[in-house]
DNA sequence: TTACGAACCGACCAATGTGTCGGTCATCCT
DNA sequence: AGGATGACCGACACATTGGTCGGTTCGTAA
């Protein structure tokens, strides 16, 4: 039973230095070499865990990304009511701690979205399996805070969702300067604008 | 004479399919040789004209990447009148030609932005400029649209201008895998709606 | 027409890329 | 105890990388 866990003590420590790497220096850019001198560990160990870069870059978004983007963007969100207040708060918080991080590279799943788009098919299914999971907790809390009175009837979820994406997606992309805090603030601020809209407010 | 002539168009040449090839496959995963070969022309050519590939890359990005993001974004609406249709209309009309082009990788601009955040400051102080082009017009036009009374004075121009930028960089990205019909559609209603917000509705 | 230099060629280089393979050693099952 | 095997090593193979350099071609100015 030993075996198996420095099995898998030893994948894990790979896939998170691969993904801080990867997402440091993107993924054309980041050698095996390069992953494999930090860990001081070797060519054989590396391929006798997997058997490519490629599947390799797939384990690591589909365990570790998946999870990360996860906890802080779905999460956060899922089950509760008074969806826009939700997600304007959920969105905020996860602009803050990109904007505390004072090395920051932008946000990882559009990072690697942007770097694959059109290409290896493969790992983009994983990348938007990750996109599809956010977008559709999105739409399903909007549509239930219909139901519940919070939402307005008139409002398209499935637009909106994709609205919230796109902006954020663009804003992580634009907050990595040095001139997050500015951005964050410009952004939320605007974006709670936007949410007002579609508040219901037909009625008592 | 000639000579000049001769000069220009090869180096043209060189930019026009660089800039081609990086936007398709990326800059890291591009080779010079790459594009070399598909021009027909020898290594000893490129490095006559340019010193490196850096320094090419930032000549296509001064050169051809910011007159076409000028074209496209900025000519469309300076000077315009009524800065919240005007903006509105031109982004749709370059979301137009990104889902007609049927093979779409993304925005040119943010893509490459995306690739160098956080590292090689001379390329990012290149494309940052662009962006600052863009940023700076929406501005002034939207704090015109206030005095001629098109935008509520309570708008707060820079605020907004961010959130476009955002928004447009984020879906365009999105937009790249063939479902860029729907959210063209999806995202054009959610901005227009976000316009209204600020369309001057005080007074007669 | 001749000499010169701009424009371009392509062989070459060192560094680096991914991936292979035979071997080593600790651990586990019997 | 001991053979099998899991986990890992590191030298190697081979393609590709960005970049160099001596040479060739040819328009052009004297």
């Amino acid at each position: 039973m030993e075996r198996n866990l420095k099995r898998m003590a030893t994948m894990h420590r790979m896939q998170a230095k691969g993904l801080e790497m990867f997402y440091q220096n993107g993924y054309f850019n980041t050698s095996i070499d390069d992953i494999l001198k930090e860990l001081s560990l070797s060519k054989g160990g590396f391929y006798y865990h997997f058997s490519s870069k490629e599947e390799y870059f797939i384990s690591i978004v589909q365990q570790l990304l998946f999870r990360k983007v996860y906890s802080q963007l779905v999460a956060p969100i899922v089950g509760k009511e008074d969806p826009l207040h939700t997600i304007a708060d959920c969105i905020d918080k996860s602009l803050e701690t990109a904007e505390l991080n004072f090395l920051d590279y932008g946000f990882e799943l559009g990072n690697f979205i942007n770097e694959f788009n059109g290409k290896h098919p493969e790992v983009m299914n994983a990348l938007n399996d990750i996109l599809k999971v956010w977008e559709v907790c999105l739409v399903s809390i909007l549509q239930k805070g219909k139901t519940d009175g919070f939402v307005s009837r008139h409002a398209d979820s499935e637009a909106i969702a994709s609205f919230i994406i796109s902006s954020y997606m663009g804003v992580r992309t634009l907050m990595v300067d040095g001139k997050a805090k500015n951005l964050r603030y410009k952004y939320m601020s605007q974006l709670r604008h936007y949410f007002k809209l579609m508040e219901h407010n037909e009625r008592v």
